[in-house]
DNA sequence: TCCATATTTCAATAATCCTTGAATTATTGA
DNA sequence: TCAATAATTCAAGGATTATTGAAATATGGA
């Protein structure tokens, strides 16, 4: 993820409607969920989500698909994770140490990633 | 970070000489950079960065402190760290397993993470 | 006190973004 | 083909945000 590609993704979620729609679909997993239930969910108008929902998919952080009458979609996993990339490869650039406390942020995922590193 | 912290920070890297004055102030470390300096290090005249230096000190993101004649800023790794542990949480909200690579992200602090992890 | 330096504040303009409701497109089943 | 469902597009407005240059504030040294 490039400069270019971050600040599209921070001005997506910058919005309270956009960001509840981010969450909304995180949620809902890689099955995702059509555009009317979306609106419903975060009870903003069909048009107004439509809006939003292509403004988050034209900074990748989700995807689309027709499913017969429905328009499914699905947050983009890779997209969020590169934001976080971008934002703690800035906080690590000068300051390592400084930034040890964000890495532990990965407590969210501890277990996994313990796991992993084993 | 609650969600309205979240929207204020996102806003705020949302425009490109802010994100420009974050990653300046995150390499200049602790000791952090006068306004002028800030200026002069991105192209940007004294009355416009004066204006985003204190947008990005609204949602948090630097602080400030006099010195002298000068006016010295900071980048703060805690709401830094605390975005990012923000949208971790959305991102492992639903589904921690896909969320794995986006933990894999500590990758840029990696060998302190592995130390500390042990 | 006076001047120079460092920075902020202000007002005005320009640009961008959000919301609304009506009209349009696409799909399916009768 | 017709009607119903699901969603998008469009135009108009209102609101927010960014940029500029000039004026104001604060500090320190002569």
């Amino acid at each position: 993820m490039d400069q270019r590609q971050a600040l599209s993704a921070f001005a997506a979620l910058a919005q309270v409607t956009r960001l509840q729609i981010v969450r909304v679909l995180v949620v809902a997993g890689p099955d995702g969920m059509a555009a009317g239930m979306v609106a419903e969910k975060t009870a903003v108008s069909p048009s107004n989500v439509s809006f939003h929902l292509k403004e988050l998919e034209r900074s990748g952080l989700i995807t689309q698909k027709r499913e017969s009458r429905s328009i499914i979609y699905t947050a983009n996993y890779n997209t969020l994770g590169g934001l976080i990339r971008f934002l703690m490869e800035d906080c690590c650039a000068g300051n390592p140490e400084i930034c040890l406390p964000v890495a532990a942020v990965a407590a969210c995922c501890a277990p996994k990633v313990e796991e992993k590193l084993q």
